[in-house]
RNA sequence: GGCGCUAUGGUGCAACGGUUAGCACGCGGCCCUUUCAAGGCCGAAAUACGGGUUCGAUUCCCGUUAGCGCUACCA
């Protein structure tokens, strides 16, 4: 472990759709081996053939792809690889190590092993109760040729040492060591022929030369049974990196009740990659120090494990979205551009001379209405005035600027002198209705805000005059003269309602 | 029940024996102002509890409590 690049591996089992922990390993696994020029593998662990959904693994990696993750190698799929386990288990059995277990396989749910009657029967009795010792452990031959010729299933269980200790170092909790008495006779091989978590891990971690095994902490107790499992195959178990859980507000592990766990649901709701990623890095991670924006390539420069933090979080979807603000905010525009082209495909809005010929002037109204985003869907939302005359007027936002009896008459006068206008520029633009305002005793303001409203149809919108520059000179008139009738109507019948 | 891990404001992190316990999100106020944001300034808000060790504990040790994890032929 001396020498070499380090090599790690992210692997989830398709049971579920990429959740935000998940995808924390998963970041810190691709942060760790990027930090240290190492290989990252994808590993599909898809062993429970009772709750795998193999439709659900495109999900994942679609969801890393948005994450940014990308794996070096694989994926791997354990479903592809039975047979090796197989005769791992069955080398174990061969030398002593594991043992031919012909126990019904317990219920699912009755794994309760309940604390009623607290019999004081001998040490020996108790374990057995408790379930740590397996009965068929010491079976003898004849009952193991017995059992054989009846033909009950057989599975593979581990023969833990009865005494002793199982140390492992890990990165983030420090040296470890358990009881090998605590640990139960676990089961390797079950009786269908397929490994069991345990197993299958140890021995693709083996193969695949993991030198370090990053994952959520809810793998620590039982990291000492996949300790026991290297040490009878004689191999050098890898460095361990166990990071804290994310949990939801009410401290419960996330779960769906929390609303959106998966990142997918994320990625819809218009969070930006990057933003998430930073969010996600410091959730259990620290650079020690108080930075909080940290572009990717910072994330990987700065990222250790040393740093990593042994206290459960608790996701805080505030913090998030103050991170997504302020990716839109930050990064030069450009880093931008591609986000916003993606959304605008999708919602339609899309124009291809933006990609080319007005690819300056694309980028001057990203630049515009970017402060005031917060999803990358907004840029198809309330900004949709931007890219389009097919727009609606917000009523809430005429409701409250549109209310002036001499609006109509002063928005036209407005219209006409702005067309009039031989340089079309932000000052020409403020000179012309501060005149009109000036002109006709009222204050610039309410021109304005009337005027936003006319020609993007929201309150919430950029400044004015630099949004009539980016619209141009046709567009921002031929949007004053069409609403229009739409004040004139709003403020006769809000006369009628008072009247 | 057993075993284990963890414990700094509401949240995420700093301080790894000596600081007026710091930063950020969120919250409140003020400023700015052309709506709404952003930004600037100010403020409220924490070392779970009890014992030790030490000249001195947020920090080290023990206990209590709480939360979480494991205890499956799930991963």
């Amino acid at each position: 472990m001396t020498t070499g690049k380090p090599r790690v591996r992210f692997a989830p089992s398709p049971t579920g759709y990429l959740h935000v922990g998940g995808a924390r390993t998963a970041l810190f696994n691709w942060l760790f081996a990027r930090h240290e020029g190492g290989t990252l593998l994808l590993r599909i662990e898809d062993t429970d053939v009772e709750r795998n959904k193999p439709e659900l693994v495109d999900g994942i990696l679609q969801g890393l792809k948005w994450l940014g993750v990308e794996w070096d190698e694989g994926p791997f799929f354990q479903s592809q690889r039975l047979e090796i386990y197989r005769a791992a288990a069955e080398r174990l059995l061969a030398s002593g190590a594991g043992f031919a277990c012909y126990c019904k396989p317990a219920a699912y749910a009755g794994a309760d092993s309940g604390g009623e009657a607290e019999s004081e029967g001998d040490d020996e009795g108790t374990k057995l109760q408790k379930g740590l010792i397996c009965p068929c452990r010491d079976l003898s031959a004849a009952d193991l040729a017995a059992k054989q010729k009846e033909g009950i299933p057989r599975a593979i269980r581990f023969r833990v040492p009865r005494e002793g200790v199982t140390k492992f170092e890990d990165a983030v909790f420090g040296p470890r060591e358990a009881q090998n008495s605590e640990i139960e006779d676990f089961v390797l091989l079950r009786s269908n022929g397929l490994p069991t978590y345990q197993l299958g891990v140890v021995i693709d971690d083996i193969d695949m030369r993991i030198t370090h095994v990053i994952r959520g902490a809810d793998h620590l107790s039982n990291t000492p049974k996949q300790v026991l499992i290297y040490q009878a195959l004689g191999a050098a178990p890898p460095i361990f990196a166990h990071v804290p859980l994310i949990l939801g507000p009410d401290r419960t592990r996330l779960s769906k009740r929390h609303g959106a766990t998966s990142v997918g649901s994320y990625a819809d709701e218009g969070f930006l990659p990057e933003a998430f990623r930073n969010f996600l890095a410091l959730l259990g991670w620290s650079p020690g120090d108080d930075s909080e924006f940290m572009r990717t390539s910072e994330l990987i420069e700065r990222f250790s494990l040393a740093g990593v933090s042994r206290t459960n979080a608790i996701f805080d979807r505030a913090k998030l979205e103050w991170f997504n603000t302020q990716y839109f905010q930050k990064p030069p525009v450009e880093d931008l551009l591609p986000e916003v082209e993606a959304e605008l495909k999708r919602s339609g809005l899309w124009q291809e001379r933006w990609a080319a010929a007005d690819r300056a002037w694309f980028a001057r109204a990203v630049d515009l209405i970017r402060p005031r985003v917060r999803f990358v869907t907004d840029f198809s939302g309330w900004a949709r005035a931007f890219f389009t005359d097919d727009f609606s007027y917000e009523p809430e936002a005429c409701e409250k600027f549109w209310k002036d009896e001499r609006l109509p008459a002063m928005l036209g006068k407005l219209a006409d002198s702005l067309a009039a206008l031989p340089d079309w520029n932000h000052d020409a633009c403020d000179a012309a209705l501060r005149a009109l305002a000036t002109a006709e005793g009222v204050k610039a303001g309410l021109l304005i805000n009337a005027t936003r409203v006319a020609i993007v149809g929201r309150a919430v919108a950029p400044p004015l005059f630099e949004t009539m520059v980016t619209l141009g000179k046709d567009r921002t008139v031929a949007r004053l003269r069409r609403a229009l009738p739409m004040v004139q109507s709003k403020l006769s019948s809000a006369g009628h309602a008072a009247s």
